[in-house]
DNA sequence: TTCTCAACGTTGGCCCAGCCAACGTTGGCG
DNA sequence: CGCCAACGTTGGCTGGGCCAACGTTGAGAA
């Protein structure tokens, strides 16, 4: 009885919420594996990275561009002016805001982490051809299209 | 400026890992909606359905088969117990052991939310054409089988 | 102008899922 | 007999997400 497999009853194992989720928990551990070696998370990068990408932005913004709650944009800024990767300057057109800019070493590391995120999709995705990794996007893309139509 | 879409970094927004946990989100959000108008939650179908499927069980045998913790089992099979839909009995075979087993009601639940888990498939899957459900299927499959070798 | 209301950053807290350590109890094997 | 493993149970910790409240600041209405 010393059987292989402990997974969930028959009837959830190919049910294709229970698909996703698994391989999502498996893309997530990738990831944040790789995170880890930058002794970041993976919302730190997502932070980053959309400032790499649009340039400054108050903390709400970046909130709302990365779906991050403003109040865990807080912590995760903290973090990132601290390690001096971003930082945070009053904003003298609106004294409400604060301006969050990517210093030098944060674009630099926010490019090593790009390339940390594309390792991690290698690895995920290492079982399946260029074809059906096409085929796996646009399904996927498909359904999230439809489902978040607000 | 009031655009749509307030999602993550372009460069994260068309990853496959991402659209995986963003699609997982959805099903998660459509299974647990379905699964609280039955008032439970997620692990406790997962137990019913294994015990509906596969008989009577210890609660480690069955922490084993849905893949949860045994400490976790404990309070799950406290709230089926309590609802009556499951009977915890001690093993005259091995008093270290509680035998786990489902009641007439058990079983009626399990087969509702399974009718439930099925909605929740149709809605998620929606805008997907049979074929396209069954490529989706076959490819998620596939990266479990590659990710789950131990 | 003054009043009112909204947005901002920040603190603190809650919830849910999953994981792990520890304990006393019990069984099986050397 | 003695040791070790498995059991159920308690308690606690982590990571991620969400929400409420507060004082500050800006902007539009009366």
């Amino acid at each position: 009885m010393e059987s292989t497999a402990p997974q969930s009853p028959a009837g959830l194992r190919t049910t294709p919420s229970w698909l996703l989720s698994q391989a999502a928990s498996h893309a997530a551990r990738l990831l944040s594996e790789g995170f880890a070696a930058h002794g970041l998370r993976g919302y730190h990068y997502r932070l980053l990275a959309a400032l790499a990408e649009d340039g400054p932005a108050s903390q709400a913004d970046l909130g709302r561009r990365c779906a991050i709650d403003r109040s865990d944009v807080v912590a995760a800024i903290n973090d990132l002016a601290g390690r001096g990767l971003v930082v945070r300057a009053p904003d003298p057109a609106d004294r409400r805001r604060n301006v969050i800019s990517v210093t030098d070493a944060g674009a630099a590391e926010a490019h090593r982490m790009a390339e940390t995120v594309d390792r991690a999709q290698q690895d995920l995705l290492a079982p399946l051809s260029t074809r059906e990794r096409d085929q796996l996007t646009r399904l996927l893309t498909r359904l999230l299209e439809h489902h978040s139509r607000d």
